[in-house]
DNA sequence: GTCTATACAGCGATAGAC
DNA sequence: GTCTATCGCTGTATAGAC
């Protein structure tokens, strides 16, 4: 016991060198790597079982040392789904560059964000509503994340040739709705591709 | 100080008749009640926000004595799944008593499901996966339930006259996601009624 | 069958040394 | 910037009286 103790003591104040235990890209600096972590751990484990002691080890330093980076859990979460949010947008705007006729062009955003969201479940997945639960004093920070992306998607739809008698809204719910839930049934190596998910998609969902 | 200890001995071993703060069906046991009661706070707040402490509360009896009526909180948690499920399989299987032809069907399918999971939020919502987070022992079982019902689901796409080159397994999953989604976003009151989502769904995904 | 009382573990977060 | 150490709280679950 008393050797325990000596033994726990020599430690005092030295750095312990802990490595991460979670593959991130190079080039991210601290922050930037807990961020990474962190939406790793809540993609596999979800948000509420992923405690700050979970993802301090993953980063390779103490719970402690997270609060020097992050007021709270919570803050920690909303910069992860923002970091997710980037992702998507960025992926999204640039498949949306290739240009095309209305339709193709929705295809090209399916395949999109059917990617950014089911290959990138090492370092987010949860781009999207009620993760962290309900409503809570960031809720309108969250709101105004997924806006941005949502705005893309809508500008996209508008330009498509739907009959005039049908509700645009519900055709962006029930084409997210699919794209987000496959989160929920993907799993990589199956007998689709992200990009065939996406495109199987517009192609049920386009009037003849 | 003295005194509240004594007011709080006099009660010992006496029942306090907590009356339950959830207004449930009438005609069901305590077991019932509870499951009633919990699913109700599960749709509310999340499986997580909710402590056995709150739905005893809103129950009518103290935290302790749930567990006479179950082992776990899981336990609990899967006995509301699988009432769940029961209810939105037999809400289907009536739906698709009224027969008509192959996509007729579906649209009473659709509805049906839609109003038995928007419009029993009260009674339960989650219906659907992943709520009490990944896997547990308890996987296994909610698989079962939930495959009793995507057979129904699988039987009535199978009756479609799709084009032969459209996957079926994922044009259910599309199908399925739109619709599970939904308890995202929708809201009572709307311009929508749960039915009116359903048809239009299906409108949507029917070629032409 | 319901209560009282409490064990015990885990959480988020903070203080202060280095 | 990271550590050690710990506080205060809440959660699930249990033991035993009635």
């Amino acid at each position: 016991m008393a050797l325990m103790a000596k033994e726990a003591r020599r430690r005092v104040g030295r750095p312990t060198h802990r490595r991460p235990k979670v593959a991130v890209p190079p080039g991210l600096d601290r922050r930037e790597q807990i961020v990474a972590v962190a939406g790793s751990l809540f993609a596999e484990k979800g948000y509420n079982r992923t405690s700050m002691r979970d993802i301090a080890e993953a980063a390779g330093l103490l719970s402690g040392s997270l609060y020097y980076y992050f007021s709270s859990k919570e803050e920690l979460f909303l910069e992860v789904h923002g970091t997710g949010m980037k992702i998507l947008t960025q992926a999204t705007r640039s498949a949306l560059e290739q240009g095309g006729d209305p339709w193709t062009r929705l295809g090209h955003l399916a395949a999109a964000h059917c990617r950014a969201v089911l290959e990138n479940q090492g370092f987010m997945i949860m781009v999207f509503p009620e993760f962290p639960e309900e409503i809570n004093e960031y809720h309108a920070e969250f709101v105004r994340q997924r806006d941005e992306y949502e705005r893309i998607v809508s500008d996209t739809i508008g330009a498509l040739d739907l009959p005039p008698d049908l509700d645009r809204g519900l055709y962006k719910l029930q084409f997210l709705g699919a794209l987000n839930w496959s989160q929920t049934w993907y799993r990589a190596g199956g007998r689709f591709t992200p990009e065939d998910i996406g495109h199987h998609f517009v192609r049920m969902l386009r009037p003849r």
